[in-house]
DNA sequence: TTTT
DNA sequence: TTTT
């Protein structure tokens, strides 16, 4: 019996394929992106409800790590269930924060629209990191699983 | 139809009382911590898996604003439902990032233990801001709801 | 703030296109089958976990249920969000229950994979209700929403 | 990675302490109505929405029908994480279909309301089976976990 | 009755 | 900053 419960249910795309890193003890970890809009459309009484789209930082370990490699890619639509965890980092002698959704589940819906033998293969070059965007997890202590 | 999904399911304790603020337009919002933990007890193999404790921004407007501010107290068990939003925001002239869970609805379901005569009333200095948390939504454009 | 919780995720694939009906009133009701599987692998000992399927009765009312009828089809991967609601009904004399999936949201995640030219079109005769499943809500009373 | 979800988040009232019982091989099964409702309140308008009840029937196994056994009681406010699942059983000869919601989570959040000293114990005669109503699972072949 |  |  729990104390209590911290669950995420998402469905979104993928913005970009998952960033894989493997730490010395050969634990992987993968992350992406994952995109959930609302809006979008307009009402009945003709105003618009503009479009608002989250980012969240998606982050997977071990097996599902591999199966996050192998099988999202940029654009996919994709279901994340998951939990939520808050981390703290460093940069510039600057506390700061970031937010995880650790899955414990991903279910590859959708792929990411084949836009024919025009689509250019996707490069690094397509998805900079913000250089003011957290960094991944560095270390391996106190693993999640 | 919707495009996307992003749902949060919460169950734990108040870390406080609400914070509630009015703005000019009468409009108000509530916000409060919310503790959810895992571990904090021993595996069969009597090995420790230590508590984690994650603590959650919930952010309620409008009408459910009113209901947390009359039913919500420190300690409380409660469960949110409700969407992750991410936020910008500049502190020190540093941009920042904050995260809230915007709850659609609030239960209440158990009262914080009666620790009995005892118990201090809660006043605000029982509560400090850290100083470096970020703050509260400051304006009224682009109410969620 | 609500005294209870009642909500289904479901992630899956539709059995049959949806079956449409209007009241007199005006309102229309679209129902369809959904199945969500489990196992069907094997473990890493070599042992076979079954494949096992729960067919939901997914029900949507109203603006939802033209969303239904004209984007789902039979085998498309539908997630669908809603609420359980048991029913009564009798046949032959005898009371029998039966269990709905009340959807509030769906979202079309994925279109069933094409099997080219090769797949005859559906047609009525694919799917012919069993005789002994429950039957469609034949009445307005008392409308969910 | 999955290829479907099937998951519920409840919220209420159990209706009865759980009937527990043990198979042959040792293993355990617990099971409780779970109520559900909504509405009983009036709109702004003055109109009544009824309230609306729904009865779950929730069961555990094993470690998790230890815990339903020892802490949930009549009345008491539990959340229940779990799985729909659709079962067949024969009565009179007659092929009937019960749902169940497999829990693979219990959260107890409050304790039912206690009358004091005039609460009599709970007994059998409270809560008599309607006699049309699903028995429980009696085999063990096939267990869920 | 779906899908992998 | 909560709770067990």
């Amino acid at each position: 019996m729990s104390k209590s419960i911290n669950q995420v249910f998402l469905a979104g795309n993928a913005g970009k394929d998952p960033d894989v890193k493997t730490f010395d003890g050969g634990v992987k970890v993968a992350s992406f992106s994952l995109a959930t809009s609302t809006g979008g459309y307009k009402k009945q009484d003709g105003t618009d409800v503009p479009e608002k789209t989250q980012w969240h930082n998606v982050v997977a370990w071990r097996s599902l790590a591999d199966i996050a490699e192998k099988y999202i890619h940029k654009g996919d639509k994709v279901i994340v269930l998951g939990t939520i965890q808050y981390r703290e980092y460093e940069k510039d002698g600057v506390k700061r924060y970031a937010t995880d959704i650790l899955a414990y589940d991903l279910i590859l819906c959708g792929k990411a629209p084949d836009n024919g033998s025009s689509r250019p293969p996707v490069t690094a070059a397509d998805m900079p990191s913000p250089s003011d965007y957290p960094p991944m997890l560095q270390q391996t202590d106190d693993l999640p699983f």
